[in-house]
DNA sequence: AACGCCGTTCGAAACGTTTCGCACAGAACG
DNA sequence: CGTTCTGTGCGAAACGTTTCGAACGGCGTT
């Protein structure tokens, strides 16, 4: 491997003055600068990090920590960690992938404490996380995609739940829905202190407030059976419901297949809204749905760059991005029938 | 930070003891190690890898290569990245995320150049493939997930596409069907030397010539356009077909809505198994699809585990490893009617 | 009593950078 | 002509490890 030694060998000039022309650190004739940089060429000189990073303490190495897979690890977790990579690339950054493991602390301790990483990047975050006290407390920058109840000063890209909701509810209501219900992720499959599951909820509700339309909360569903069960007993007590947002799309299997039980169709007795999948993913349905669509590249981009802005310009602002979900129209949301019409033969299409 | 001097200090002795007691490279005297472990673990010593690193060229950093998102970039790819990243922690690896910029190789050189990545894990391997030519050229330590050409020597995980289409192609001969079709990925969105596309088709043709089956291959489909028009074709030049295998999920959404639109239904008029795709993806269909799960996790275990071993014994033979696609099987695949039957009113499912 | 050996510990060099005080030349100035 | 800048380059120290030859008692052997 070349060395910055061979390098100020073969140009005739000291080391440092090698360093100083490489980095421009310090102001270097130009005829010599040139020598420096045809001889760094011809040996197909790379600085070494290892060496640049103990002295400088500046690795330009961050970490993303990820949730072990199977917690509802899904294509938008995904998008997250190579958009931030990208981003973080395209800045000169380097991503370290780092699986969550049993004791995340512990796991952050070790991380940090390594001089390897200069910043972390955390996602999954609950509504209190210990991770986002630890690093508080232990001064090492960071960011979140996601965030706490209360993110205070740290910088943080998540969706805006409160634009998502109104958006999905005012689509219902101008087609004429009257009353709708929100169908979360369950509590047992999902902490509650879950953010996204939260705050959906939450925002959901006062959007449907807002509008002024019959809202049912509370009902919560993860999988297909789960969700089957959960629109039945929904219909028992609601019957008036004509419009459903579902969190879960294991969940919208089950609705869509008790829709179909009963003879009713989507989106002819019920509109169906997917909340948080990809369009990828609405589109395997029939019919298609409507689906909310989580900018999981722009927050994984957003976060990235977020945490770089906060390694390179320590002292600015904290920066809190929040990205409404992109609304795709499908074929599973139209106007409602009357309720009693319902499961009448279906009218054109 | 606290490095090895403090420890040193505190624990009365050299620095270099202290070193050879932490990681037992040199027998140290009993009450003399416990000493340094204590005064270690009181300071909260963690050994900074960057000053490691430099001396024993050794980081214990691995390096991921992955492909811009969008060519085909699904949960099974993440899963990949997911998997290994964890096989590499629980080895005491760190897993770098690396997007592949326009130019590959340069991406690589800069990489490695850099010293502080030990060994390369790549995925989305071509039948040919510039990255290994560069890597074997420049000797870089690395492993695939995905296979060249002619992988000789060097290590690599992949799906085990005989024996995959095989046991498809029995399922499906023991139902009853005798002539499938094999809906392959389209030329335009898959390089022709996208190694599953090319090796997958291989295999079905073969496994079905085997089995003494009807084969059309030479279908394409990557869109549900494609898929539609695609399945329209087929059957009009094949009308004795009564099941597909089909790699694309968009396809295979336009084969199904095909279907429909002749009045025919699956299973009853066709049998469908999806290629390649998840069972949590599969299952989002009506019917639920029968599908050949890939086995991404496991892929990305073997090569994180191949890389390490190749990198902690170079020595050792070259590790090949071919591991199946999992069939599940769902509500897609039954026995055929009689094509002259088809389309007939469906007897009781 | 002298010798060699073993178990244990030490000290210094090395890894490849960055950083910073200092030296040296020539120019500008009084 | 001496002094003070300014532009340019040098050398040494430092970052936190690992590595390795050497030192130093104590012990058994001859």
């Amino acid at each position: 491997m070349t060395s910055l030694r061979d390098v100020a060998e073969r140009a005739q000039v000291a080391v440092s003055t090698v360093s100083a022309a490489l980095n421009g650190t310090r102001p270097v004739k130009a005829e010599t600068k040139r020598r420096i940089e045809q001889a760094a060429a011809e040996l197909g000189y790379r600085p070494n990090l290892l060496a640049r990073g103990l002295v400088s303490k500046r690795t330009r190495i961050l970490a993303l920590l990820f949730p072990p897979p199977g917690s509802g690890f899904g294509l938008t977790e995904m998008q997250f960690a190579t958009a931030a990579a990208e981003a973080a690339a395209e800045l000169g950054y380097h991503m370290l992938l780092s699986p969550e493991s049993a004791d995340p602390v512990e796991e952050l301790r070790y991380l940090t404490g390594m001089g390897l990483v200069e910043g972390v990047l955390l996602m999954e975050v609950r509504l209190t996380d210990e991770r986002t006290d630890f690093l508080l407390e232990s001064g090492v920058p960071f960011a979140m995609i996601g965030r706490t109840r209360d993110p205070g000063a740290v910088d943080h890209a998540d969706i805006d739940f409160a634009r998502t909701a109104r958006e999905a509810v005012a689509h219902l209501a101008g087609l004429g829905h009257r009353a709708i219900a929100f169908f979360n992720h369950s509590t047992s499959a999902y902490s509650p202190e879950y953010g996204p599951s939260v705050r959906a909820g939450a925002e959901f509700a006062a959007a449907a407030r807002e509008a002024g339309l019959g809202y049912a909360g509370d009902v919560r569903a993860d999988t297909a059976d789960e969700g089957r069960r959960a629109f039945d007993r929904l219909m028992a007590e609601h019957p008036e419901v004509t419009a459903v947002a579902v969190m879960s799309d294991r969940a919208a299997v089950g609705v869509l297949q008790a829709v179909e039980e009963r003879g009713w169709s989507v989106p002819g007795d019920l509109s169906l809204v997917l909340a948080s999948a990809s369009a990828r993913v609405a589109e395997m349905f029939r019919p298609r749905l409507t689906t909310l669509e989580p900018p999981g590249a722009e927050l994984g981009r957003l976060g990235a760059r977020m945490l770089i802005d906060r390694l390179e310009s320590p002292g600015s602002p904290p920066a809190h991005r929040l990205v409404p979900c992109r609304l795709v129209i499908g074929d599973s949301s139209a106007p409602p029938r009357t309720t009693a019409s319902r499961g009448a033969p279906q009218t054109e299409a």
